[in-house]
DNA sequence: ACTACATAGTGCGATATCGTATCAAATGGA
DNA sequence: TCCATTTGATACGATATCGCACTATGTAGT
């Protein structure tokens, strides 16, 4: 044989405590967030009313369902609740039968910019104890990580199947 | 009021788009696991196997909550699916009456050295696309994020009420 | 046009997560 | 010692997550 593995070892330690790490990260940033939503929203609807404004309305769930990497049964909930909060609306897609557009409502946008706002006290607190230089070098590795984790996604099952754009 | 904020401005965006790249890394490498894990088993419960074995054995359930930043209602239903595959053993704690003592079996210590070897070919084809040493760099910062975020969380509530130590 | 296949969304059931309430043991005063 | 408070763990119920299977629509090949 003549072509192995590259023959360097690979690090699995550093890969496993990173991704530990970053469990325990979504964990305290969930909480965190949860403390400031009104009662009935969580983070992950929260998470798809933030992306709506932030990136773009009229999108599809399966859209979502694909930035977020969460399965599309995962994301028809979501949207489920937050339509039923009068916080979204769905509305069909003129371009593809099967399909709906996801919009805000002045309800759903006014909700995430008062969350916005009661979070910002906590994040002043974190960016008090935390310097903000050594986040914004980290950030691009995480993105960048992301980018390939889902490139490498197994683009099969009803999971959600691709690659999804994530804010630009 | 004398000493209002900082007075230097909060990076909202920067934070909010950590927490989200996060968030969404969270997602993956769960999923990247499960696809590996036996039927039956997921993330938090092979992480709570692989924390046995990567710190100490013998812990109490709370101390695992808090490693884990989970409330102690879903340490305790790990636990329990973790017993019932035979992963762990529960055992009464000499020194408080009130608590238990985790053990590993050594089906445990199989299933999660199997495991890993499992994974193993999934983390070398992430290690062949991304650069170690970038990983290496931030993952202090993670670290010490989760730090901060673990010091500053409310000691409130049934949630779990304190800081947890975390792999040394 | 017709048939195969792919894709968007959802209903359903199994399991996970987590807040509240509860119980028992420990702790710390009077 | 007795009582109040704290702390570790769990029972329970409400909701979330997600795999599977299904429907409906779109797309391609003939």
């Amino acid at each position: 044989m003549t072509s192995g593995p590259p023959s360097e070892a690979v690090d699995l330690g550093l890969w496993f405590a990173t991704f530990n790490e970053i469990a325990i990260l979504a964990q305290l940033s969930r909480t965190l967030m949860e403390a400031r939503l009104p009662h009935g929203l969580l983070q992950p609807q929260f998470g798809v009313l933030n992306h709506l404004v932030r990136v773009a309305d009229g999108v599809t769930p399966l859209a979502l369902a694909r930035a977020f990497q969460v399965p599309k049964t995962s994301m028809t909930h979501s949207l489920a609740v937050l339509e039923r909060h009068g916080l979204v609306e769905m509305r069909p897609n003129a371009r593809d039968g099967r399909s709906k557009c996801v919009f805000l409502t002045d309800a759903g946008r006014k909700l995430r910019d008062g969350t916005i706002a009661a979070l910002t006290p906590d994040i002043a607190a974190l960016a008090h104890r935390f310097d903000a230089a050594r986040l914004r070098g980290a950030l691009p590795v995480l993105t960048e990580l992301r980018q390939i984790m889902d490139t490498l996604r197994d683009p099969v099952s009803g999971h959600t199947g691709a690659t999804g754009a994530q804010d630009p």
